[in-house]
DNA sequence: TAAAAATACTCCATAGGTATTTTAT
DNA sequence: ATAAAATACCTATGGAGTATTTTTA
């Protein structure tokens, strides 16, 4: 599981889409769709269902979702301790 | 950022020691010397302070590792979230 | 001089790319 | 037919290894 993983749910869900998701995020949908997957094996539980018209969150992948929210806000405010300390 | 690399930090921290951390994560001295670096590299702060010794936790460290000691609470329950479906 | 961290390489696992196929509306 | 995700294959970055050097108590 990476961080970046976590990024990516949370863009897919907001946009229930990959192809959306992973424009917004700057990478190839097929990359996204294998990342997103392997993430989903490596945790053994599907986050989003996939259809012809995007995807959507299941009920397993909430609590995922809320704690990799939690988790971003955390390892930004890592990344914000060196700004914080020139501000 | 890599969720391994907070780990290796909160290790290093709690062995005052590149090479006992290494050595309880199971890689070598020089990949977690490495890592460490890269990590305090992007962040912009040295976590540690480095010495024939060992390490020792800098004050401007102090709060990157907590706030990784929280993140990696969030992740290790992320990992969780499909044993509690089965227990 | 011994025990620590750092450096210099080598290797390979995998994240991400492009091209294409599959699927469903 | 079109717009979505999935699959196949390729490439390259960087994480981890071994060997070695540097440093200091």
């Amino acid at each position: 599981m990476r961080i970046e993983q976590l990024e990516q749910i949370v863009k897919i869900d907001e946009f229930g889409s990959l192809s959306k998701a992973a424009n917004a995020l700057f990478i190839s949908q097929p990359s996204l769709s294998v990342s997103l997957s392997r993430l989903e094996e490596e945790l053994g539980l599907k986050i989003f269902e996939r259809s012809s018209t995007g995807v959507v969150l299941l009920e397993q992948g909430e609590a995922v979702l809320e704690l990799a929210k939690y988790t971003l806000n955390l390892s930004e405010k890592i990344k914000g301790i060196m700004d914080e300390k020139t501000s």
